[in-house]
DNA sequence: TTTCTGGCCGAACGAACGGTCGGTCGAGGA
DNA sequence: TCCTCGACCGACCGTTCGTTCGGCCAGAAA
C-alpha cells in the first residue's frame, strides 16, 4: 500500500479501452476535471478536499484511492496546462517564416490551447508559488514567456516592426493581452469561432485602431 | 492545563525588560500596508493572520486591536482599489472630447492609478467571490467594466474606430491589457514614466505594429 | 466455491486556522 | 500621586483542515 511518494502521481489519463467498471466515480481523469473546476471557482487555497469530494459525488478518503494529496492533483493540472501551453511553440507554423510571422502564429496557437485547455490554463495562470510544485509551475512559465520575448525582439531586430517599440514590454503586454481571456471566456458562446483571429489582430493592428 | 500562577518557575519576567519602550507598530494605516503586501505574495487564502503578526512585528491578539478580523482587512484594502479605479472616470478629461479622446484618458488614468496604487489594485483583481465582501468588489469591478464598455460602443458609433471592432470585446482585451500589469510592473525600474502612453499605444496602434 | 483486488466508505487523527479573553505595561491628565 | 486608556501580549477556544486507517463489498480470477 505504501508507495513511494517521491515520484507525483499516474501521468497521464490512460487510455482505457472498452474497460467496465461500473462505478460511481469516473477515475482519475474525471476526477481532475472536477478538481480543478472547483479549483478555479473558489481558489486552490480556499477548495478543501471535503468540496471536492462532495463535487465529485465520493467521500473524502475515496478521493485518497486516486490521488495522493491536494498537491498532487494540482501537479496533475498544471503538468497539462503547461505542456499546452508548450505545444504552442512546437507547432510548425512557429517554425517557418520572418520573425513577425512566426510571432503571429504562436499568439494565435496560445489562444486556441488556452481556449481548449481553459480550465487548466486557468488555473496555471493563478497559482502563487507557495509550494514547490506552484514555484516548478512559475519557472516553465518563464521559460515560455522568455521564448516570446526572444521571438518579439528577432522581428523588431529585423525591422518588421514599427521603431520604438521594446521588445520586453511587448511580450509582456502581450502575454497579459492573451492570458487575460481566461476571465471571462467561456465555450460555446458566440464569437468563439472568430477569437483567435481576433486577438492576433488586436495586438498587431490594434484593440480600438483609429479609423 | 491550568498553572498556578504562583509557579516557582517565574520564567516570565527576563525575557524583556529593557524593551518595554514605546513600541509602534504605526498605527492602522501600517498595518494595513503589510497585510497587503502578504496577501499578494501568498495569496488572500493562503495568509494567515499570524503570518500577518509576524510581519507586522506584533502578536496576532494585537493585530485584532486594531481590525476587526481577516476580512475586514481585505475590506479596507478593497475599498481603497476601488475608489482609486473610479477616480479614473471621475477625471476632468474623461468626460472632454470625443469619444475616442475620452477613452484615451480614461486608459491613461487607470494606467496611472494602478501604478500609484500597485498592491490594493493587484488585491482587487485577484477577488474570486467566496464571501460577501469580494462579492461586492467584483460587483464594482463590474460596474466599472461596464462603463468602459459603454465608451468603446460610442466610439464605434462615432466611427471614430476601424470597422469590425466589437465593443464588448474590445473592452474586455482593453482591461486585460492594463489589468496585467500588476503581474510584472514594480515601482522604481526604468520605464516607468512612460509606461502610461506606452499602454495607450499599445492599445490604440497595437502592442507589435507592424512597420 | 474461495480468494483476490480495486473502488469505496465512516471515523478519527494531529495540526493549523480565525478569533477571544483577561490581563500587563507605560504615557498623560488631574 | 493616582487613575485612565490605548497598545500590546500569552494562553486558549471551537472549528476545520489535509490526511490516515481499517474495513466493506462486488466482480474477476483461481
Amino acid at each position: 500500500m505504501s508507495e513511494p511518494a517521491s515520484s507525483a502521481v499516474s501521468a497521464l489519463p490512460a487510455a482505457d479501452p472498452a474497460r467496465r467498471s461500473r462505478r460511481p466515480s469516473g477515475g482519475a481523469g474525471s476526477l481532475l476535471e472536477v478538481a480543478v473546476g472547483e479549483f478555479n471557482t473558489r481558489g486552490y487555497d480556499a477548495t478543501s478536499m471535503e468540496d471536492l469530494s462532495r463535487a465529485a459525488g465520493i467521500t473524502k478518503s475515496s478521493f485518497y484511492h486516486h490521488f495522493a494529496g491536494k498537491e498532487a492533483l494540482l501537479r496533475a493540472a498544471l503538468e497539462r496546462a503547461v505542456d499546452g501551453l508548450f505545444s504552442a511553440l512546437d507547432a510548425p507554423a512557429a517554425h517557418t517564416g520572418t520573425p513577425a510571422e512566426r510571432l503571429r502564429a504562436i499568439v494565435r496557437a496560445q489562444v486556441v490551447v488556452l481556449m481548449a485547455e481553459l480550465p487548466y490554463v486557468t488555473l496555471l495562470l493563478r497559482v502563487r508559488g507557495n509550494t514547490e510544485t506552484e514555484r516548478w509551475a512559475l519557472e516553465r512559465r518563464r521559460t515560455f514567456d522568455a521564448e516570446v520575448t526572444r521571438l518579439v525582439g528577432e522581428a523588431v531586430d529585423a525591422g518588421e516592426v514599427r521603431a520604438g517599440v521594446d521588445p520586453a514590454l511587448a511580450a509582456k503586454l502581450l502575454g497579459g493581452l492573451i492570458n487575460s481571456i481566461v476571465e471571462w471566456y467561456r465555450p460555446g458562446r458566440p464569437g468563439t469561432d472568430t477569437l483567435p483571429d481576433d486577438v492576433v489582430a488586436a495586438a498587431f493592428v490594434g484593440i480600438i485602431p483609429a479609423r
